[in-house]
DNA sequence: TTGTACGCGTTATCAC
DNA sequence: GTGATAACGCGTACAA
């Protein structure tokens, strides 16, 4: 691997000069300046960012810890992430803590000795305390938290607003003219609870019901585990009572096919006879049958939201304050949760 | 930050003390190692892995190229990666060409210039020309490619025997005692024809019908493009004939849930009327009604294999023959293909 | 056993 | 305009 000094050598000047040319200093005169371009092309010159971290102290790298990479969000975070860095010439280190908070705490440590311009966090990774003593070691490093709060000053948060969400999809059943409304919520306690950030979706469902003037029925409200497997059952469990919901919002798509599933079996068909309303707006939700109604997290937004703060601190010259910003779920009307009207009067007559 | 210097200073030895307690070097008596160690906690010291990486010409860092990390393929491949890395005290730089093979030949240059210890590519992210250019420039580097054969000497390859595969899954369709057998095929052209490296599908096809003694009718074979919406206009392709298939091998899940969906909205029940196959197992798989009979490809597999390939580069002495391995997929039998004996008898009589 | 001095590849300051 | 030269933080021969 040639060096600086070598294409110094190659052509006859200074290393000092070779280096203005590289970070292209203005006072550099044509002549000089194309012959040395001449020596890095002929030699294959790449100049080591290491060493040049080591004298700027920049390093140009994002460490980002992700409590799970294969959670297709946490993935669209990521890509839309490192397409910002990569357009700013940043890389990105990644780093999956398997939502183990030892493996996330290694990370951070590991990223902060790699020297990395800033860390990103996404999910639940880290230990709220040790994120709150690294922080404090490091005052200068910009962090950014992403869907989950960590309650700590100084750290930009992206957060999406699950209470909102929950009451703009809710609030779309009660529009369409159901009144029987029921929920599948996500677990109650647990890594669940709290890494999805969804513990508002039960007060947005409540406050649209509120707001819509439907009549709340306690029993009509069950808790899923945010899996297939945990909408069939708490979808069985509704369908057990003599006077079943006539809509069901789903605290995640996953929960809303296996619910739809289970009400298919049971004879039930889809919206005529039973409504669903999912949230996340997963890629297969466009393609079930019927096409699934849901909410849409603006998981794109939200990794170029995190790029560009992380991106105002590190090329203004002083530090630029932390940041708290809310993005909200966007509602995807399909065909799941249509009022069938002439169908309800057929039957009614 | 406190430097190898501040820590010497601080305990009163020379740094050269210091730097043999950090890297445990076996001549540094108890007591000034514990010293040393004390100095180290109380000024919060850790040592900066450029000065090192610059020094003993070792980044500690894997370089990664996926040409499209929402692809869940690649992003189970890069988690199981990123932890064996991290086991063995490596960390991972990744990169998204997003299927721009100039995005791509960046990312490999950034790359090298961050003096990463390997590369790793996977999926189509990189010009062959280039990744030529690349290796010949630097033998001495590791390079693994997944799931694209550049056919380049000197480099690792990981690859999905996707012929039998394709062969394991029809033979599967035979040996229940289907007769009249379709596929529905890959893109014959275009990116996804390479990217997935699928060519050889439908030879497995074609071969296992062979094998097995059935008949092979052109009309049965019809071109998807990988996605839902391809899978349906395929089968309603398919079922056009008056004597349509029994059994339909798709070349992927997402196609296969696309037939699927057409065939019971044709009033088709899967799979007393229609036996589909599958091919990827992806994970809302073992979810549909029925239950959808695939290939698993061993992703986990792949990437624990990408890893201890580099490592065993890495952490020998001397550099290490290229590898090429090749990983079979595997039968992952639910529901949608098996072939209902007694209810056929029924309705033939 | 411990300390000194140099080199890793680069940038930045300051003479010339 | 250009070229020495001192850092940057660390590892390591080699001297003590």
């Amino acid at each position: 691997m040639p060096t600086i000094k070598d294409v110094a050598h190659h052509c006859g000047v200074s290393i000092a000069t070779v280096s203005a040319v590289i970070n292209d200093a203005d006072w550099v005169p044509h002549s000089t300046r194309a012959r040395v371009m001449e020596a890095i092309r002929a030699l294959n010159y790449r100049p080591n960012r290491l060493a040049q971290s080591l004298k700027t102290r920049r390093s140009f790298t994002v460490g980002v810890i992700v409590s799970d990479i294969t959670n297709p969000f946490y993935t669209d975070i990521v890509r839309s992430l490192s397409h910002e860095l990569r357009k700013h010439e940043r890389s990105l280190v990644l780093c999956d803590s398997n939502h183990s908070f030892q493996i996330g705490e290694e990370n951070y440590r590991m990223l902060l000795e790699k020297q990395v311009d800033a860390v990103v966090l996404i999910g639940d990774c880290v230990r709220k305390e040790d994120v709150e003593e690294f922080v404090t070691e490091n005052p200068q490093m910009p962090v950014v938290a992403i869907e989950r709060d960590y309650g700590i000053e100084g750290i930009t948060k992206l957060l999406v607003d699950s209470e909102q969400g929950a009451f703009d999809a809710t609030m779309h059943l009660i529009e369409q003219g159901f009144t029987r409304i029921g929920m599948i919520s996500g677990p109650l306690t647990g890594p669940g609870s709290r890494s999805y950030g969804r513990l508002n979706q039960y007060r947005g469902f409540r406050r649209a019901l509120q707001v819509g003037g439907v009549e709340f029925d306690s029993r009509f409200v069950v808790d899923g585990d945010f899996r297939f497997s945990g909408g069939q059952t708490a979808m069985r469990r509704l369908l057990k009572f003599a006077d079943p919901p006539e809509a069901v919002f789903a605290a995640n798509d996953l929960m809303a096919l296996g619910a739809m599933e289970v009400a298919r079996s049971a004879g039930l068909r889809i919206p005529n006879d039973l409504a669903i309303i999912g949230y996340d707006d997963i890629p297969i939700a466009a393609h079930t049958s019927p096409p699934l109604t849901t909410m849409a997290i603006p998981k794109t937004e939200i990794g170029n939201a995190a790029a560009h703060e992380l991106l105002r601190h590190l090329e203004s010259e002083r530090p630029v304050g932390p940041v708290r910003r809310i993005f909200a779920a966007r509602l995807i009307v399909r065909e799941s949760a249509i009022f069938r009207l002439q169908e309800r009067l057929e039957r009614a007559s």
